[in-house]
DNA sequence: TCTGGGGTCCTAGGACCC
DNA sequence: TCTGGGGTCCTAGGACCC
């Protein structure tokens, strides 16, 4: 009887790839796609191709390190609705095969496989996603989710990869407990402090003493996850999700208390719009403010009732608003609203 | 390095109730 | 009266991920 096989299949570079793909001129240049395209304004970069790589520009870093680092680089706004639109094309090509498909996000997917031979099947999935989009993703097979998904980073770019509890030790023991799929860079740091840097020595670790720094559910699982152990489950049922929000960086700090409120309105009505697509209520709004110095603050309220009206949720957002006595300028507002739990 | 935008989950303290 | 314990809700904050 043929083993239960997890997959991860994950895009190479895929903001990158798909503006690569329409602009094939731009094939073989440093490429960085972030914000509106424009290195001198206020945002982060969303994918680097493998050549803007090489400038050591990643995701995540301010536009304006990028373009000192790769001034000659293209810069491309990101296009959202074009990912989405790739995106769906190519969980399309994964569903076309025997496997249970759980979309993670844009660019990645588990899949859920029966198989005597994961890496033939991987070798098609990679085959089958060429052929159709164009696109190149890397496969992590593993005997749980977790390390498919660390399989994944071994396999890149363009590549195959297993682990499982046979090579787990091995490959993962002697990394820092940074490279596990749930710890952080603040989580390795207080580990470090723990006498705790390697997976080896997180795997070892008390679980007692780990609740006893990080409470009763995470302590005990940054060991668990140390040992490679993971979950199995791959479900293709929708994502359902638990809240929906919009927050905006200004390219110059706001100051003015009327503009503020404004700015939390409109804010407030964009996120009524898709309560009212989603088709539930929201039942608590929240808004979150980022100040100058970069410190950031939310504060929110349980609505009287669960609501979808805009109107509603607008003034919520202004009262939650009030309630913040600051005067520093402001470089980001941000408006949310959670659906209820279990609702 | 001058730091986006979209999310999820966990923790902890206080209020309140029985 | 000088003082328990559990459960649940609300809120703020932290950490993580893509």
């Amino acid at each position: 009887m043929p083993a239960d096989w997890i997959l991860h299949v994950d895009l190479d570079q895929f903001i990158a790839a798909v503006e690569v793909n329409r602009h094939p001129e731009l094939r073989g240049r440093p490429v960085v796609v972030g914000g509106r395209g424009d290195p001198t304004e206020r945002a982060v970069v969303a994918t680097a191709s493998y050549e803007a790589r090489e400038y050591g520009i990643q995701s995540g870093m301010p536009m304006k390190t990028a373009v000192r680092r790769c001034p000659q680089a293209v810069f491309l706004p990101v296009d959202k609705s074009t990912y989405e639109e790739v995106s769906a094309r190519v969980m399309a090509v994964l569903r076309k095969f025997p496997v249970i498909v759980e979309v993670l996000g844009w660019d990645e997917a588990f899949l859920g496989a029966r198989t005597d031979d994961p890496e033939a099947l991987a070798a098609g999935i990679r085959r089958a996603v060429a052929a159709e989009t164009g696109l190149s993703c890397s496969v992590g097979i593993g005997d749980n989710k977790l390390r498919a998904k660390l399989a994944t980073g071994f396999a890149k770019p363009g590549g195959v990869y297993r682990l499982t509890r046979e090579n787990w030790d091995e490959v993962m023991g002697h990394r820092p407990t940074e490279a596990l799929w749930g710890i952080g860079h603040k989580t390795a740091r207080k580990l470090a402090g723990l006498g705790l840097h390697t997976v080896a020595e997180l795997a070892a670790a008390d679980p007692a003493g780990l609740a006893a720094h990080f409470g009763p559910t995470l302590g005990p699982w940054y060991r668990i996850l140390a040992l490679g152990v993971g979950d199995r489950e791959v479900s293709a049922t929708p994502y359902v999700p638990r809240s929906r929000g919009h927050e905006t960086t200004f390219q110059r700090n706001l100051t003015d208390p009327a503009e503020i409120g404004r700015e939390v309105a409109a804010l407030a009505r964009k996120v009524a719009e898709d309560v009212a697509a989603e088709g539930r209520p929201a039942a608590r709004v929240a808004v979150k403010i980022r100040f100058a110095p970069f410190v950031t603050r939310t504060k929110s309220i349980t609505l009287p009732a669960p609501t979808s009206d805009s109107r509603e949720i607008e003034r919520a957002a202004l009262e939650v608003l009030t309630r913040y006595s600051d005067d520093r300028p402001v470089r980001l507002l941000g408006v949310r609203a959670e659906f209820e739990p279990g609702g």
